[in-house]
DNA sequence: CTAAGTGCAAATGATTTGCAGGTAT
DNA sequence: ATACCTGCAAATCATTTGCACTTAG
């Protein structure tokens, strides 16, 4: 485990127990997943990968855990149109994201010019941004290289 | 009726007809009101002003048509975290916008700089970029005044 | 005519919740 | 001890689909 997963999980686990909830071993282990994993995994993919090791988990205990997390701040949603949601315990705030509509990958890339953007908006409309949504769809470098046909396209909510 | 939304009305006709499908009485309401709602209705929307005019018009046939018109590219899906989508037949392409929290209502900004960031995007990552989806969200003008409480946060999928 | 469309109700599918029995602290 | 948790299964909820009956062209 990283240095930098091992810092995520222990903020997690912080958050958990100053909430006066506690710390099971299933939580442990999904908030783990959350804070290592660097694919943005969804709510079934992470209980698929854990119930080898507890064969009993269930899909509840996995949407829980996602959600407590995810309201302590320390987890943050990216829910796609197609009703499935993916996570990232990683970087806990939004941010902006680019899937690959061939084969699913979900990158985060750093984009100087956002923050004149968000000050745009907020101009032009008079609103208080609070936060927001950026993902950007296309082909990766791979798969364009490919020439793979594009993923039956998700219904982009 | 409008002369812009009546040519949002017939571009959805025109499409319906040369993909030789055929215009019916609950289409054309659907696709009007598509055409000339700035408040980016969802399907139950739809369906409940379309009900007085219709009394026995189905949930069914709007969400049927909803998809159809998405489908031929004249109109555009805005799907939100807590699984309700609202439609978008004015614009029919991807753009940005900003959502109040508070009260629920949706803007189309300009954004200038938009194009800029995409560009961005897409060389940073190599990604070939092929359509976006940015929302904002936070507090109108109207709102903020009003100091009304923020409505319980959605679920941002 | 007849391929398409409609209303209705049942089916989906991801997520949530009620409950009865476990378990961290 | 005793809140808090978990697994299980039933319940949600927006949306989709199967079917028998209409209807636009």
């Amino acid at each position: 485990m990283s240095a930098t997963a091992r810092k995520r999980l222990d903020a997690m686990a912080a958050k958990v127990k100053a909430s006066g909830l506690k710390l099971t071993p299933q939580r442990l282990a999904i908030m783990r997943l959350l804070a290592e994993s660097e694919d943005h995994p969804g709510a079934d993919g992470i209980w698929r990968r854990l119930k080898r090791r507890f064969p009993g988990i269930s899909q509840a205990t996995v949407y829980r855990t996602v959600q407590l997390v995810k309201s302590l701040g320390e987890a943050c949603e990216i829910a796609f149109a197609d009703g499935g949601s993916r996570y990232d315990g990683r970087k806990p705030y939004p941010h902006p994201h680019i899937v690959c509509l061939a084969c699913g990958r979900i990158i985060d890339p750093e984009l100087r010019s956002l923050g004149d953007m968000t000050r745009e908006a907020a101009t032009a409309s008079g609103f208080e941004i609070k936060t927001f949504r950026l993902d950007f769809f296309g082909t990766c470098p791979e798969c364009s290289k490919n020439k793979t046909k594009t993923m039956p396209t998700r219904r982009i909510k």
